[in-house]
DNA sequence: CGCAGGATGGGCT
DNA sequence: GCCCATCCTGCGG
């Protein structure tokens, strides 16, 4: 966890206006994952210091009906219980052993639904980013969820902070048109069956800073 | 450029 | 033990 003494969230270029738990917990998380695109996340790493980015690629992991989804079938454990929390909290868990994986909980108390952050355009203390990760400004600097994490030095101490919170939070920006995002299937999730071909991954087309398209115009 | 293989740890059967 | 919502390195062409 970082250190708690920081000052408060600067009034950043950005600083619209910060998305707040209304935001999270509408119902459609499909919605929210597309949504999302184009909003900017801000957190303070472990070492206390402040970067962010504007997300250009997210999953949905929507309802116990998703085999993708770590709480598909209402599987409680001390690891999911976060995500049937009312939407607006942090998920976080480790995957492979090495990579953080980054979630924002949606959707009402009791439903399993979350939104898988997947890559990051950085835009703020760029150079943060680069130093963490030891890498030029290119999409691998945050392209791809572990890359993200690591570059913004949040790990699973992060999981279940509010949101807002003045460790991470979100700021507003125009969600792209229809026509410049594609929908596709999620990634890795083989085991998932038939819902591994659900439209649950979303990106921005044109973007330099997520792989190149594949997918359907949403 | 592409691909093979290793790393590394929490969570659950 | 085994399975991962993954990434990086090193080697070959």
């Amino acid at each position: 966890m970082p250190p708690s003494s920081q000052p408060s969230p600067p009034s950043a270029p950005l600083m619209s206006r910060v998305l707040d738990t209304a935001f999270f917990r509408r119902t459609d998380t499909a919605a929210i994952a597309r949504e999302l695109l184009g909003q900017y996340l801000f957190a303070r790493g472990t070492d206390g210091q402040l970067a962010g980015g504007r997300i250009v690629e997210t999953e949905a992991y929507a309802g116990e009906n998703d085999r993708a989804n770590h709480g598909a079938g209402g599987r409680r454990t001390p690891r999911t219980e976060v995500m049937f929390e009312a939407g607006g909290v942090v998920y976080m868990y480790v995957c492979y052993g090495i990579h953080h994986m980054l979630n924002l909980v949606t959707g009402p108390a009791g439903r399993s639904d979350a939104v898988l952050i997947r890559a990051l355009e950085p835009t703020h203390n760029t150079s943060i980013l680069q130093a963490r990760r030891s890498r030029k400004l290119t999409r691998e600097l945050a392209g791809g969820p572990g890359r993200l994490t690591h570059a913004l030095a949040i790990d699973r101490s992060y999981n279940r902070l509010p949101l807002p919170s003045e460790h991470l939070w979100l700021e507003a920006a125009p969600t792209p048109a229809d026509n410049s995002i594609l929908a596709g299937p999620r990634v890795g999730i083989d085991y998932a069956g038939a819902d591994a071909e659900l439209p649950y991954r979303f990106r921005i087309a044109d973007s330099p800073w997520t792989s190149p398209a594949s997918g359907r115009p949403a």
